[in-house]
DNA sequence: GTTTTTATACCAACTAGTTTGTATAGTATT
DNA sequence: AATACTATACAAACTAGTTGGTATAAAAAC
């Protein structure tokens, strides 16, 4: 057996995903990404049959990583509290501080870049999309049903929404940090949703104090 | 004379916007908007001196046409309410109303289009496009301004923030839309951003009741 | 325990088609 | 007579993908 391939698929994938950040999966050749991972055209059409092949498992992998981040950092919350309010105020701040590198010039979010091209893609491709966003829903969507159920909010909102609106705020941020080059965007605009969750659910004051 | 030539480039801008919108910059080749706008390469070549010319005369009308768009709800958000924070939510909820046509498959911002392929592009598409996001900044911080100096905010908050805050919400909402093909995505977060700035400045409930 | 086989991992060169942009010659409008 | 085109041809560069072959190393045969 020669060595395992593993580490150059690795490379390819890591060229190919800097490339697509920068100049968008289009404008991303082939012959660009052989350059960058410093591979033959051979071992690239041996790893991957075709160009869309190569788009689908740069969202793969970044799915992948998404969902494990997000289990990630959402276990840590739940360990550092035991009130769901908390521990998606937690969270929030949480995914603040582990995605700093994000906030980056390059950073954002692969699914993103793929939007605006969503005619170019196959169904394959906008499925595994379309989940990655979906498990955030689910996942957060069932936090909030709970912190809802407990906390009357202040205005009536339903608890996929308000998952929905994480993600959104993300989205919107690496748009906005990429647009004004600034880094500042990301967590400006998670400290913006913390607070309106804060606020949506803060106990009506009852002015006792 | 001949006939005024602005009825061809009109054409040849509204099928390009067209077919970046759905495939990008990079994938949308100078044919395929031929074929579409039915005009011949001389046509194209005669009114845009490039593709990159082309790409930036798009960003340039979609710009325009955005900044009238924000000064024309403005407006008459302005009319409708002599209160600041008023005219803020109507505001928003005008802007729901006005741009439900862009919350159908294809809808979008071209800016945010170009966004994941900065590297692609030339210092003047992302000059106009950050001025394009700083004006929203500008107009809507200095309303915020104002909002902040009459209603203290429950939570500290910068009113250029609260500016770029609705920006991200769109920029966010196009996104989910377009990645999970809900139409309502829009409408949604718009709601969500609402439902803060109402929050956030409503006056605190004093139990007198 | 050396030799043969076999599957994997890769390379260099080539092909066929597409891309942007140019050129040229002519036509219609005002 | 100038502008605003049509129609077609073409070039230089780049594109995705193919081909035929080679190196490696483990497994199988002897």
């Amino acid at each position: 057996m020669p060595r395992s391939g593993e580490k150059t698929k690795t490379r390819i994938l890591d060229a190919a995903y800097t490339l697509v950040m920068g100049h968008g999966l289009a404008a991303t050749s082939i012959d660009m990404v052989l350059a960058k991972a410093a591979v033959t055209k051979g071992a690239f059409f041996y790893h991957f049959k075709s160009k869309a092949d190569l788009a689908r498992a740069l969202v793969e992998r970044f799915a992948a990583q998404d969902a494990a981040h997000l289990a990630e950092q959402l276990s840590r919350a739940e360990k550092l509290s035991r009130d769901p309010l908390q521990q998606v105020l937690i969270l929030v701040g949480l995914l603040q501080e582990s995605v700093e590198q994000l906030a980056e010039p390059g950073g954002g979010c692969l699914i993103a870049s793929y939007t605006y091209q969503f005619e170019e893609l196959d169904a394959d491709i906008r499925h595994i999309s379309a989940q990655s966003f979906l498990h955030w829903r689910q996942r957060l969507g069932a936090k909030f049903a709970t912190v809802i159920d407990k906390y009357p909010p202040r205005l009536p909102v339903k608890a996929s929404e308000l998952a929905d609106g994480i993600v959104s705020a993300f989205e919107g941020a690496f748009i906005m940090m990429r647009v004004l080059q600034e880094p500042t965007q990301l967590s400006q605009q998670l400290t913006h949703y913390r607070n309106y969750i804060e606020l949506l659910f803060s106990p009506v004051s009852d002015g006792s104090d």
